[in-house]
Formats: structure tokens, C-alpha cells, sequence
DNA sequence: TTTTTATATTGCAATATTACGATAATATGA
DNA sequence: TCATATTATCGTAATATTGCAATATAAAAA
């Protein structure tokens, strides 16, 4: 019924599972990869970069933040969106455990 | 429009938001979780230790098929679903490279 | 062949996601 | 203060996802 049964899950799984829908939409990956490439970043440059409206950009650089990957601070008059190192590096370590832990000699 | 923008991204963004929806549910965490753990995998096993009804499991299984993580095989009597080790650490190689490659030095 | 067992497909309902126009809120500059 | 620029929120439409009951299919066992 597009609810996913989260109580069936663990919390790791909910939690990675959670994670991998923040990536799962281009857009999404197209933000993160300009703003690390950037020194700061002014959501108006995402607009004109990434060829959305600016409210979808908006909703998409939410859905970012909702799992603390983003951080804000101001620079100047513009807001500047960075990426969370700490939370970062976690997610990284999550998804790295999940592709090692993987036993391949199955069949 | 539940529609995403695809043509406005590069085919490796895509090609990444696509195995992270894959990735972007715990029933299917769960699922390569279990398989990894087994021998060998008959789908009935899944529906038990899951948790979730048969064709529910099945849709899940075939979400992960599509992306070329598992290829099944006949054991004995019984289906036989296995992870594609090839795929596997390509998607693992991609995911890595996508968290090694941003710059966290933003602000 | 018939029954049993295991998996796949179909059809449908409920909720989620994606996208954007319109508009609001916020801050800077004149 | 008032205009301008930037970001956030609201409302809405279209499509996607999740889940399962019912049913179909396929293979092995009786």
C-alpha cells in the first residue's frame, strides 16, 4: 500500500535503506557532487546547474538535509548549503560494511 | 509529475541513483542479507524470515534482479537466487568512488 | 495424470515521490 | 522604507512504489 513494514526491519536496515533513498535520484547525486566542488554554494547556482525549478531544488536539497548530510551557515549575504564531513564519513562506513559483509560464494 | 528529470543528469548519476533505489528499501537489505548468508536461497525461506507475503517478496526479488545483482539457478528441485559477484563489487566500486570523489572541504 | 509445492503475474488500493506555478518569507541594497 | 534577490512553503497534478489477494505457471512427487 506504498507504506513501506519498517517494524519487519532492523534499525540498520531501515537506516541504510534510508540513507540509499537520499541517493536514489540523480538530482540529488548532481547536488552533492557540484557542492563539493564548490567552495560554498548559493541554491539559485543548483537552479541554473541542474535544469530543475527552484522549489524541486529546494525539496531535493531537504530531502539531503533530513539525514544530516547538509549543513547550513551563512557567507556573506548568500545562504551557503555544506556537506556534513562527520555524517558523511558515516553513511560512507555503512554503505562500505554492507558491500563487504556481503558473503559472494553462494552458488 | 513522479517523473524524474532523467535526460538533465550524466549516465553514471543515473546509473547510481538507480542502484541506490535498489538499495532504498529494507526488504530488499534484508533480502541480500539473507542470501548472503545462505548456502542457497529459495524464495518460500524469504517469505518466513521477511516477513512480507509471497508476492511481495517476489516484486522485491525482481527489483534486484534487474539491475543484474542476482542470478538465479537450479539446485536440486528448488530456484536458486545468488548474488552476481561481478556486479556486486562494481556497484560496490561505484558507491566507493562516489564517496571518496566528493570534496569535503566545502566551508 | 493428478496432486503438491514453489515461484511469477495480474489487478487493485493506499501511500510516496517528483515536479512546478504561485506565493510567502527573509535578507540585502538603494 | 521600499525594491530586489534568494530561498522556503503551499497546493496540486502526474507518476511511482509498496503490498497483498487471487490466480497462473512450472516442476517435482505420488
Amino acid at each position: 500500500m506504498g507504506v513501506s513494514k519498517t517494524q519487519l526491519f532492523s534499525i540498520s536496515q531501515n537506516e541504510l535503506a534510508q540513507a540509499a533513498k537520499v541517493l536514489a535520484h540523480p538530482a540529488r547525486i548532481a547536488i552533492l557532487e557540484y557542492i563539493s566542488r564548490q567552495d560554498s554554494c548559493i541554491c539559485n547556482d543548483l537552479v541554473d546547474v541542474i535544469g530543475l525549478a527552484q522549489p524541486t531544488i529546494s525539496q531535493h536539497l531537504n530531502e539531503i538535509k533530513k539525514i544530516g548530510l547538509l549543513k547550513g551557515t551563512f557567507e556573506g549575504k548568500n545562504l551557503c548549503y555544506c556537506i556534513d564531513e562527520e555524517r558523511w564519513e558515516e553513511l560512507q562506513q555503512s554503505f562500505n560494511k554492507f558491500f563487504t559483509n556481503i558473503n559472494l560464494n553462494c552458488c
